[in-house]
DNA sequence: GTTCATGCGCAAGTTGTGTGCAAACGACGG
DNA sequence: CCGTCGTTTGCACACAACTTGCGCATGAAC
């Protein structure tokens, strides 16, 4: 009924992962489909979660945010509650894009983005370090941004 | 002429950046605007560089690929060309999602989203290790992603 | 060979977008 | 205090894009 994505399914999620602005029509001239069937497919397609959302990609230069660093976070005594704690910081801070917990020596890694290196040194004194739960922080700056696209690999096990 | 974001263009941005899906006509209730106000301040935002792009944000668990890691690279002798070279495979290579140059010990972070264990050991073993640039390779797997959004913080240095 | 399910394109109805226009507003100088 | 000018707004309309019903083609099951 539903599921297993062919070839055409594909290639949208491709088209659309890269640039969502393009028209039904735009993809349907792209993949040969018409722009009826798109629309249909794309349904399903966000339907069954393949598609979770839309988003405009902001540039971060433009915005001032000069600065992305790598956070790795390590916990002290591994109480339930002040993990919880923490975990909840994380999620509730909005410089924080991305975090893992992560196996090897340290428990957390942070992806964070500021304006500059005051505010990122703001958050680690303010908001990380303060935390009980957090023993360690050490942080790697990103000097240059080789790639930042963030495009899903699609061609695995497929058609 | 250009430039300055109002308080209004700040809205705009951020309903954006967390739901693309948005039309003129939602945002526009949101923020107490008019449609075609809206669709203007887009195009400028566009025009003016703060919006990069539209993107459809893919599930990874829907598609298969169930790892996220963090590979931290170190290069040897930092010859010119090798270095050029490894920047090269990294961009075209379809499964890292970021590449960034920090600094501290490591010299490139990587982050890589594949399928299987399997599939990240043939990425670093077939693919990253035998560039002769590359001196050390460590991994780090993320077990659990508490946030993912990359959304950007808006309320940096503005009205 | 018939039936059934699936996927297709076309065309029509609906929804969303963008631009011309006139009015409102605020800054500035007389 | 008032007029001018530039900017921003809402409205209305023309255009573009999206979605759904429909009939047809293809291919699998029996």
């Amino acid at each position: 009924m539903t599921d297993a994505l062919d070839h055409f399914d594909l290639k949208i999620l491709g088209a659309l992962q890269a640039n969502a602005a393009l028209t039904n029509q735009d993809i349907a001239e792209l993949i040969g489909l018409s722009a009826s069937q798109i629309s249909r497919r794309r349904q399903r397609l966000e339907k069954d979660g393949y598609i979770r959302r839309y988003r405009a990609d902001l540039s971060p230069q433009a915005l001032g945010l000069a600065v992305t660093a790598y956070v790795g976070v390590t916990l002290g005594a591994h109480s339930r509650e002040n993990a919880r704690k923490f975990r909840n910081m994380v999620k509730a801070m909005p410089e924080v894009q991305e975090a893992h917990t992560m196996t090897g020596d340290v428990d957390y890694i942070l992806k964070i983005v500021v304006p500059d290196l005051q505010a990122l040194s703001r958050v680690i004194n303010d908001d990380l370090l303060p935390q009980e739960a957090v023993q360690n922080v050490r942080s790697s700056i990103a000097m240059e941004t080789l790639k930042d696209d963030n495009l899903l690999p699609l061609r695995y096990g497929q058609t």
